[in-house]
This record gives structure tokens, C-alpha cells and sequence, in this order.
DNA sequence: TAGTGGCA
DNA sequence: TTTT
């Protein structure tokens, strides 16, 4: 599938577009594999089910997140983590379908992180109204490691700051099949999105997913 | 340590 | 509309 993807953006289908030093768009990129990606999807949110989870100030998120891979991202009360089990269910999250994983990898060495090897995916799901405020990635151990963010099905308007949250932010439209790769210099880079407009995608109705790969240990 | 929320 |  990395020929796919490659031929893919060579053709013009697809194309690259540097935001800054270590982040990377890469548009319309190639899901040469999406009723796998989406019949995945499905099995993972049916064992592990997207819900609201609660910031440690006591907020409940306006986005469902669930998670995939040896571990999970998560929020309560007691702060942010990450954790091999899912709270929920108490059990271990769903393993990282082989199509996600190609899917991180394709993009990460497309952007220039060669040998990406993420263990773990947040999966987002915003409905209309939707967002999520500006907030670096800093619960990973391993900062070497990029990020990986897939978008899916109704656009979203993407914030990618600074190093403080003060700083400005570029606005950055991302629609079915973008992705975002940042790392290196950028990986600690403020970022978020604009509450979600009504909109319809066929391959996901009213609802924007986000599909987040990180190494997280 | 506080924090990816929501309001004024 | 942007900021705290």
C-alpha cells in the first residue's frame, strides 16, 4: 500500500503541503483500503465504545473518543494518561487493526518520519458543534516520535499554534483523507479545532472522526 | 503542576 | 472576532 500511496501523490491526486519546520498536510491523501478502515472502525467502537470523558477540572468533553492499540489515551478526574486497559470495559483496548497501522506509517514516512511505529490511536468523533481547545500532546513518552492525525468525513477547521498557547495559530482546512503529520521541531506545537459545521459525508454522516497516532511508551 | 471546556 |  506505501506504492499506493506514493503513486498516489506522484499522480497528482494527492499533494504535500509544509505548514512549518516538522508539520506536513498531506491532502487527499490515499485510503486504497476505506471500507476496511471503517468495517475496523466499526469492530473497535462496538468493543470499545466512543464516550464523553471528563477533563481533570471536572469538564465533560463535547468529543467521543475511544481508543485502539497496546494502549489508550485517557482523561478523568485524576488527570491525563495513558493505559493499557480500557476503564470501561476493564479490559485491554482493541489491538491496532493492520490497516491503521499502514495507514500512520504510510503518512509518517510520507512526511519524512521514517519508522514511525505508533502504539497507540485516539479516535475522535465530533458532531456538529463540536471541538476541542488548544492543547499540546505531551503525555507521551517518547517525543522523538510524530504525530499522526487522520481526518474523516465532514471538514473541519484545524489550529496549529506555537510553542505557547499564546501564540498565533495558523487555521488550517482538513477534509476526508487529509492528514496531519507533525514531529521534530513541531511536536510540542499548540493545537485544536474549531467547533465542527453542519455538514453531511457519505462515508460518515453528520460526524467528523479523527483517527490520532502516537508512540505513546 | 494543570490540563484537550464553556461562558462572559 | 479574539482573548482570557
Amino acid at each position: 500500500m506505501t506504492l499506493d500511496l506514493f503513486a498516489e501523490l506522484e499522480q497528482g491526486m494527492g499533494w504535500r503541503e509544509e505548514l512549518d519546520a516538522g508539520a506536513v498536510v498531506l491532502r487527499r491523501f490515499a485510503l486504497p483500503r476505506q471500507a476496511e478502515l471503517f468495517a475496523a472502525l466499526e469492530r473497535i467502537t462496538s468493543q470499545a465504545p466512543l464516550r464523553h470523558m471528563v477533563t481533570p477540572g471536572g469538564f465533560r468533553m463535547s468529543v467521543a473518543m475511544s481508543n485502539c492499540g497496546a494502549c489508550g489515551w485517557l482523561s478523568d478526574r485524576s488527570g491525563y494518561r495513558y493505559d493499557a486497559l480500557d476503564p470501561h470495559s476493564g479490559k485491554p483496548w482493541p489491538p491496532m487493526p493492520q490497516a491503521f497501522l499502514q495507514l500512520a506509517q504510510d503518512a509518517a514516512a510520507a512526511a519524512g518520519f521514517a519508522g514511525f511505529a505508533p502504539d497507540a490511536c485516539l479516535i475522535n468523533r465530533y458532531e456538529p458543534g463540536t471541538r476541542l481547545s488548544l492543547h499540546q500532546d505531551k503525555d507521551e513518552c517518547d517525543l522523538s516520535a510524530p504525530i499522526v492525525s487522520v481526518s474523516l468525513g465532514v471538514p473541519a477547521t484545524f489550529l496549529f499554534g506555537g510553542g505557547q498557547r499564546a501564540d498565533k495559530c495558523r487555521r488550517v482546512p482538513l477534509a476526508h483523507g487529509d492528514v496531519v503529520v507533525w514531529g521534530g521541531l513541531a511536536r510540542l506545537r499548540y493545537h485544536g479545532v474549531l467547533p465542527i459545521k453542519a455538514a453531511q459525508h457519505p462515508a460518515t454522516g453528520s460526524h467528523r472522526i479523527n483517527l490520532t497516532f502516537r508512540k505513546a511508551r
